[in-house]
DNA sequence: TTGACATAAAACCAAATGGTTTCGTATTAT
DNA sequence: ATAATACGAAACCATTTGGTTTTATGTCAA
């Protein structure tokens, strides 16, 4: 059985400011942990719990060499964000949605 | 001076799935609180607080009708979003987005 | 006017969240 | 062999979150 208690999703893992930047941060390049740590003021810990649980949003994904274990940015789970937004682009200031407003209020 | 002291932004407005059922029934049309809340299984309370945290992010705006207060979508602060993805579209190993990406950000 | 309706506001609560410190275990360098 | 490095795991803690119930207020209908 897979484990399908996925506690964090995607729309969770962004939701915290710290993780975003630590994903900008990967997104220039792989990464270990106490170098992603070093760019905040909070222990390396908190980090490699931050790290976690974009882990499990497969927002990242981690590889252990040496004694150092270095993650990298796993895109493609974004597709999830991009596909629910694009539902609502329709209301984005194109005709379409005006033509939909006008419609729909007759 | 503004209410700067924005305690939800809109990243942890759509981080709850309840909130994000709310954002698609509103995409559907104009609602008050009570119908939105015979959509769920809880109180008409928690709902309401759900709204104030969406629409402090401005994904939603409510205006008094009568004894009702109805809500509607605000899809605008959606683009913050937008804006925020855009940047990692350039990995979505398509050429077509790399190219996006460098002209709307040259 | 009285009662039902729609909401607001506040007190309360359990669980989740975001951090810490401590300790244990590999791994590398000297 | 020893010490320093990099990490994992666990215990702990304060605050936030997501829900409840209760009470109060304004609005509409009979």
């Amino acid at each position: 059985m897979s484990s399908l208690a996925q506690k964090y999703d995607v729309f969770q893992a962004i939701a915290d400011p710290t993780r975003r930047e630590v994903l900008r941060l990967l997104a220039e390049k792989e990464l270990p942990i106490s170098e992603i740590s070093s760019h905040f003021p909070m222990s390396r810990t908190a980090i490699a719990k931050h790290l976690h649980i974009l882990s499990e949003a497969e927002l990242v994904c981690g590889k252990k060499v040496g004694r150092e274990k270095r993650y990298r940015l796993q895109p493609e789970s974004l597709k999830e964000l991009k596909d629910w937004l694009s539902y609502y682009e329709q209301f984005w200031n194109n005709k379409l949605s005006i033509l939909k407003y006008v419609v729909e209020n007759d």
